[in-house]
DNA sequence: GACGGAATGTACGAAACGGTTCAAACATGC
DNA sequence: GCATGTTTGAACCGTTTCGTACATTCCGTC
C-alpha cells in the first residue's frame, strides 16, 4: 500500500512497540459504534453499517469486541467516562452556594445538550433495564462525586444560613438531572406534540433560566424567614 | 357500515369460543404489542413473540394492520389515548389556584409512574426522533388540554395575586412533565448509578413533595413582594 | 531473512425474522 | 340452507444479519 497512511502508529512510544495502531483502531470503531447505537438502539444498530461507518472492517469489531453486546458494553461505558471526565471543567470553588448552585444547573442544563448521543445511549439502556450498565463498576464510582459537589454546596449554603437543612444532595441531583436529561431526551415527541418554541436558542436559555429559578426557589430559605 | 348491530357475537357466551369477535382480537393483539414493544423497542420486539402472546396467531396481525410498523403506530396511538383520558379524571376547578396547581403536580407524577409502559413507548419513539407520533394527528389534539388545564390555573393565581405573572404554561407543563417522566424513564439507570432509595414506596412520595413544592416555589410571588 | 504472533481482508454459513400463500372454517344475508 | 365475503391457521419464502473460517499481511526478534 501507500506509505503515507504507515506513519499512523503516531503515539510516543511508552511501553509496548505499537504496531499498526490496534487503539486507533479501537477508538475509531467506538466513535462509530456509539454514533450508530445512539441512532438506532442495541438492536436496531447493525454491525455492518457500523463497520462501514470505520476506517476499518467488520472482523475487527469482532476480534476487539467479541460480540454485538461486547462492543455496546464499550461504547456505554466510553460515553459515561466521557460526559462524567467533561464536568470536571465545571470549578466551583470559591464561589458562593447560591452562585454555585446557579452554575451547576446551568452547566448540567447545557453541558446535556451538547451530548446529545450521551443521553440516547442512557435512554438506550434504561429501555433495557440498565442490564448492561450493572456489570460496569467504573459507572458507578464516575458519578459519585457529582453528589458530593452537590453535598458540599448545600453544606456551605446551610451553614451560610441561606439554604435549607433538609435537602437531601441525591434529591437535589435528582431534581437536576431530570430537568437536564429530559430537555434533550424528550425533545422529539414534545416538541412534535407542542411545537418547537422552547427548543430555539431563547427558548433553551428561557428552560434554563426557569431551571435554575426553579432549583434556588426550593433550596433557598425563604427571605421572611432568615 | 353500521355501528350498532355488528357488536352482537362475542356478547352472550361467555366461555364459549366467541369464533368471530374482530375488535376483541384487535384489542387483544394491541395489548400483547404494547407490552412487547414497551419491553423491547420497535425492532427489538419481534413479531412472533407478539403472536405467542396473543390468543390469535401472527397472520391476524398482518391481516389487522398491516406489518410491523402499522401495529407500532396503533400501539403509540393507543397508549397516548389511554393515559390522557385517564387524565381527565383529575378535577381542578373550585380549587384555590395553588392547591390546584399542587394537585396537578402530584396527581402527575403518580400518573406516570402507574403507567411505565406508556413512558416506555415514549422513550422508544425519542429513539425514533418521534417519526411515528409526527404522522398522529389524534395525538396533537390530545395533548392541548394538558396546556390549557394549566393556563387556566395560572391565570386564576395570577388575578388572586398570588402567582408571577410571566410564567408561560408552555415552559410548566414542560417543567412538570420533566420531573414526572425522568423519574420513571430513567430508573434504571439513576438506580443502579446511585441506589434505589429514592424508588422505594417513601422515597417516591418525597421526590413527589418535592416536585411540588419546587413547582409552587417557582411560580409563587415571594411573600415579602405581596 | 525466516519465524511467530498480532492484525486485517474476504467470503460465506446458519439462523432469525418479517412477511406471504393457500385453503379451510366461519357468520350472515338471501 | 346455500352463496359469499370475512376470518383464521400452518407451512413456507426470501432477506437480512450476526458471527466465523480461512487466508493474508505486517512487524519485532532471533
Amino acid at each position: 500500500m501507500d506509505g503515507a497512511s504507515r506513519q499512523a502508529p503516531q503515539r510516543a512510544r511508552e511501553d509496548g512497540p505499537a504496531r499498526r495502531d490496534p487503539e486507533g483502531v479501537r477508538r475509531d470503531i467506538l466513535a462509530a459504534a456509539g454514533a450508530v447505537f445512539a441512532e438506532k438502539g442495541l438492536s436496531g444498530a447493525r454491525i455492518d453499517e457500523i463497520a462501514a461507518r470505520t476506517r476499518t472492517s467488520k472482523r475487527m469489531i469482532y476480534y476487539y469486541f467479541g460480540d454485538k453486546e461486547g462492543l455496546y458494553r464499550a461504547c456505554l461505558e466510553a460515553a459515561y467516562e466521557q460526559v462524567r471526565r467533561g464536568e470536571e471543567e465545571l470549578d466551583l470553588a470559591g464561589l458562593p452556594p447560591e452562585t454555585a448552585l446557579a452554575r451547576l444547573v446551568a452547566f448540567t442544563f447545557d453541558h446535556h445538550r451538547r451530548h446529545p448521543d450521551f443521553i440516547r445511549m442512557v435512554m438506550v439502556e434504561n429501555i433495557h433495564d440498565a442490564r448492561h450498565l450493572r456489570g460496569a463498576a467504573s459507572a458507578r464510582s464516575l458519578n459519585r462525586p457529582a453528589i458530593d459537589r452537590l453535598r458540599d454546596i448545600l453544606e456551605r449554603g446551610r451553614r451560610a444560613g441561606v439554604f435549607r437543612p433538609d435537602i437531601d444532595p441525591l434529591e437535589l441531583h435528582w431534581l437536576i438531572s431530570a430537568l437536564a436529561v429530559f430537555n434533550v431526551s424528550n425533545r422529539a415527541t414534545f416538541s412534535t406534540l407542542f411545537g418547537d418554541a422552547l427548543f430555539d436558542e431563547a427558548g433553551q436559555a428561557r428552560l434554563r433560566e426557569r431551571a435554575v429559578e426553579m432549583v434556588l426557589a426550593l433550596v433557598r430559605i425563604p427571605q421572611e424567614h432568615r
